[in-house]
DNA sequence: CAATAAGTAGAATGCTCATTCTAAAAGCAA
DNA sequence: TTGCTTTTAGAATGAGCATTCTACTTATTG
């Protein structure tokens, strides 16, 4: 990479650093390009050359916001079998603990609401979203051997967007009390027992 | 009620109805008075008449369609206790299998994405989230007769939001696949095996 | 050291939109 | 009907904001 590509480069990501952060304080519409450039510290005018416009910072918004969480389901490809659910449990909590993440699901939130009326914003979403599920149902399917894989898998990703959903509405929710049940939960759609087909 | 009072309550109903349309299909930001107006079939200004600002119909939404949503979890009150997890699930089902319900969560994200803002609409969910988990653990408790209420109820209302979450990343999830699942889940949820207690 | 290109700033433009204002129409009491 | 209040409309106001434009500064290259 030439160094003009390198500070090019470096230059979206502060972009993109700053509009995450006026997003999750303002939301998608009410951040404003003056906003974000100052806090990018850059000119308004500026941005346009690294982006044609601000659609298209919420589309790479929404792309990085996803590959992350990505990223972050991929590291249970190494978990071993037995421990699997009190992993995910963990991870589901611990992830939901951390401030930054509670202020993620905010961004989440609005991701959520802008793919019912934004094509390109869905289409991002839902991508990642199969890639998301093409590992986990892999790992149900092969390392755990179960089946009915995608069906646990969308079960397994029920409980997490549902948890940081559940935050959202109840801030006082005390997770150390429902890490058992949880825990239990996810057990239990990971487990071969027979289930009553639904009618 | 005189006729004034009617006539005034009628003209409120017919903008509530207008917003949460324009809401559903723009966004609280995108959806403008005058949009608004049109669809409730008067002038702008006029709904100034009954409500205060944009703000308060935001507000009369949220308030509204949270109202409604405690509503449905009341009548799990009148439910068979052993078919309390059944029930649940196919309501929990159903409820997202239909379309309208479906743009009902669009809603939903965008009000949770804004109580992150707007610390009335937050006080707003909180308050119908702290009735409806009130029902729902009284329910649990009194009726199954089981420990750790809260915690299970939470769990319950994690199943409920993150199927709605779910739809919106994954809308050719086949709910059939699911309902099976998701029954055992619940079921798991409201039996009273011992559980592990989270370290 | 030119001289061309790339990077940057910030003001100007033009649009959208909440809110307010003025006045007309409709109901109503006498 | 006449005068008074309530309801309604729709234009005017003014702010905010995305985007564009012009010009300045810094790098790069021959």
């Amino acid at each position: 990479m030439t160094g003009g590509e390198k500070r090019r480069q470096a230059r979206i990501e502060q972009v993109l650093d700053a509009a995450a952060d006026c997003f999750v304080e303002f939301g998608f519409h009410r951040a404003g390009m003056a906003k974000i450039a100052e806090r990018a510290r850059m000119s308004p005018g500026h941005i346009y050359h690294y982006f044609e416009n601000k659609e298209a910072i919420i589309a790479a918004i929404v792309d990085r916001e996803s590959a992350r969480a990505a990223e972050r389901f991929a590291e249970f490809d190494a978990v071993d079998s037995a421990q699997l659910a009190t992993v995910m449990t963990e991870r589901a909590i611990e992830s939901i603990a951390q401030k930054t993440d509670i202020l993620q699901s905010a961004l989440n939130m609005e991701m959520l609401a802008e793919c019912q009326r934004n094509p390109e914003v869905a289409e991002i979403i839902q991508r990642h979203d199969r890639y998301i599920r093409d590992q986990l149902a892999h790992l149900i399917h092969d390392k755990l051997g179960l089946d009915r894989a995608e069906a646990r898998t969308d079960m397994m990703m029920v409980q997490f967007s549902g948890l940081a959903n559940r935050l959202l509405r109840n801030p006082d929710l005390d997770l150390k009390n429902i890490v058992g049940l949880m825990r239990q939960t996810m057990l239990s759609i990971l487990s071969p027992a027979p289930v009553t087909k639904g009618e």
